[in-house]
Order: structure tokens, then C-alpha cells, then sequence
DNA sequence: ATTTTAAGATACCGATCGGTATCTTTGCAT
DNA sequence: ATGCAAAGATACCGATCGGTATCTTAAAAT
């Protein structure tokens, strides 16, 4: 029963749930094949080095992401309800985390900001796309009447997001979900001030 | 021309610019040694360990932290006024850093939440000091007629604190301030529904 | 059934890790 | 000036790091 595909993506799936939580550079080969069972042998025919299985796992902890929440945005009809979704998303990092170890954009972007360009780079475009995310569901809540047209949607895309991973990250520290709760009941009336409904 | 204090001093500072932008866990003995010119028996004889080393630095790093952000607070008057000013604190992270490596409660925060209990401990601590100073602000801001009656301390503290350091995220992935000033804006704003001025 | 190819295991490499024992040097007390 | 305690330097330790060369084994092709 060798299938190097599904060995390929044990070893993505186990190492990011080990960059996830220890950091990319704090976890070593050998917690990733005591994690999977498999030798150091199995892991560098899969990954040429340590750095490309480091940008890969990113990537699949990305996607997962994305899966995640595009999912829940899909689910909902109009635009302020597909935000309140996103906030519910992020409010479940805490309550009930899809990914041990919190939002992999915050804990790539804090370990690789100073020091690990070729990560840091990865993480730039996987804020792009979340903000991106924002700016779609708006811009669409525009076309639809749903939310005001004055909004500047960068502004306010910049804003969500801030606040959710400042949110995630007091949470996460002091292992509650009261930080979390507080800023999204703020990220409810904000959205109120902008969306039109009658 | 020798001083234990100033030794001390010389590598509890330049730790704390290594662990802050390199990582707690990620800056090895040697990387400390030839920033200081000192070697490790030095180091050796002012910290029992790297851990304690650690800790000690990341307290340094606070009070640095601290210090500064209490100045700004002593030299404005009115609660929207001191709050102001710590926005703008927030703000010189991005455009000119006080300390490298940007906010060293967010960076031990992500660090330390999952892996390492004692630092995590300590990063807590810091979290509370900044909430609290936010809310005496408010509470006195009530007291002499600044602020609103009706505002939740708890609530108001936790949504400026999670939207700066999300914000010092962002703008510090993104090598630019435009995230910072997004989220400050929004902040000021957020001032003028609870601040009464006539 | 046999050959072939690649998946995975094993054993090893030099470098670096945190830590320590020991030695030298400095400054202060007498 | 001399002795002493502490500051700092040097040299070393075992463990672990990322990485690689080589061997075994399993599955697919013939």
C-alpha cells in the first residue's frame, strides 16, 4: 500500500499543523517524521529541502484556509451576512479551530516579517487574497444595493481584518474567546453604519 | 573599564533586538555573542540560561515599550487626546521604529501562545498593562467629563488594542504604512462618537 | 515470473545548538 | 603592593540540526 501522493499529503497536512502551532523554523525534521511515521528519506523525495517544505505547507495551509471561508461566504446571500460570516469564521479559530495553532497568516507573517523574505513573500500574497476576499464581497454588495456606495472599501477591508487578527492573536494569548467576541460585536455595528436594508 | 551593569544592559538590549525581530527561540547563543562582544561565559555570568535570558529580555522589552508610550500619554491632557497619541505611537512602529522588529507583545504573543507556557505567562501580563492603560485613560476621561458615561471600558480597550496590533501586522508585511493610517483613521473616528468636547 | 523503477528506510556527515568546567584578567579591599 | 573575589574568555561536552549517500523493498511493466 505505497501511494506517494497520499505520503506527500500526510507530510504537508502533519507539518502544518507543527508550523502552525511551533513556528516554521522551531520545528525540526525530526518532529515532522515523528509526526508522520515516515524517515527523513521518505520526506526529502517528496521536498527537495527543509525551506521548500516550509513554502509548501504554507500553501496548503492557505488553501485550507480559503477553503474554509469561501465556503461560508458561499452559503450566504447577501453581503453584510457573507461578512458576518467571515467573522463567525474567525471567532471559531478560538471556540473551535479548524487549523491548530491559530490563523497561519498572522503566525507566518509575525515569524517571517523581519527575517525570511522567500515566506514573507508568500504571506503578502495571502493577505492580498483575503483582503481581496473583502473587497469582492463588498464591491458586489454595492452592485446589488445591499451595501452604501460611499464606502471605501480598501479602508474598510484594511479594517475587518486588523481587527479580526488583533483579535485572534489576545484571544489565542489569553486562551478565551471574550477579545474575539468583543471586537466582532464591534465589526456587527460597523458593518450596520454601511449596509443598506429595508 | 569594567562594569557587570552596563554588561548586562549591553546584552539585555541587543537581545532584545535580536529575539524581537528574529524570534525568541530562532536566536541562537552565538547570534548574541557577536552582537554584543561578549562571549558566552559572559552571558553565562548574568543569566542562569537561554530561558532566563529570554524572560529577562522580554521584560527589558516591555518597560522599553512602556516608557515610551507612557511619555506620550503624560503630555496630553484629555483622554481622546492621550488616546490619540498612543494611535499614534502605534503608528512610529511602522514609520520610524523605536524598536526593531516591531511590537514586541504581537511578536511574542505569536511565538509563544502555543509552545512555550513560561514566555506566554509573561506576554499575558504585557497584554493586561496596555489594556489597563487604555481603560484608566477611559475611566478618567469619564471622571473629568471627556468621555461618554455609557462606554464599556472592556469592550472599547479590547477593539483599539486588536485593531493596532492586527494593523502593525499588516503594515509591517506589507513594508508600507498605508494599513497603519486605515486603521487609525477608523480609530479617531471611533474617539469622536465617545468623547464630548463643546 | 522476472525485471525495473522509484518509494521509503538506514546510516552517516559536518555544523551548530545550549550548556559547563576551567582558566585568565580585572578592579577593589586591605 | 598584594591578595582576593568576581568578570569575562577559552575550550570543550553531548545532543541535535539539516542534509545526503546508500541500501532495501514494494509495486508496476514486461
Amino acid at each position: 500500500m505505497r501511494s506517494p501522493e497520499v505520503t506527500k499529503e500526510r507530510i504537508l497536512k502533519q507539518s502544518g499543523q507543527l508550523f502552525n502551532t511551533q513556528g516554521y523554523k522551531a520545528t525540526s525534521l525530526r518532529d515532522i517524521t515523528e509526526a508522520t511515521g515516515f524517515t527523513k528519506g521518505a520526506i526529502y523525495r517528496h521536498f527537495s529541502n527543509k525551506d521548500e517544505l516550509e513554502i509548501e505547507t504554507l500553501t496548503h495551509l492557505s488553501h485550507q484556509m480559503f477553503n474554509l471561508v469561501r465556503n461560508r461566504i458561499k452559503e450566504q446571500k447577501t453581503a453584510g451576512a457573507k461578512l458576518r460570516s467571515i467573522f463567525h469564521y474567525f471567532e471559531t479559530y478560538i471556540s473551535k479551530p479548524p487549523l491548530k495553532g491559530g490563523c497561519p497568516l498572522m503566525n507566518v507573517a509575525i515569524e517571517a516579517d523581519d527575517a525570511h523574505p522567500v515566506l514573507r513573500e508568500r504571506a503578502v500574497l495571502i493577505l492580498d487574497m483575503l483582503r481581496d476576499s473583502v473587497i469582492t464581497i463588498l464591491n458586489n454588495g454595492k452592485r446589488y444595493g445591499q451595501i452604501n456606495q460611499a464606502v471605501d472599501v480598501q479602508y474598510y477591508s484594511t479594517v475587518v481584518i486588523a481587527s479580526l487578527e488583533g483579535a485572534i492573536m489576545m484571544s489565542k494569548l489569553r486562551g478565551n474567546d471574550d477579545d474575539i467576541k468583543r471586537v466582532i460585536a464591534h465589526l456587527n455595528q460597523f458593518i450596520e453604519e454601511i449596509e443598506i436594508t429595508e
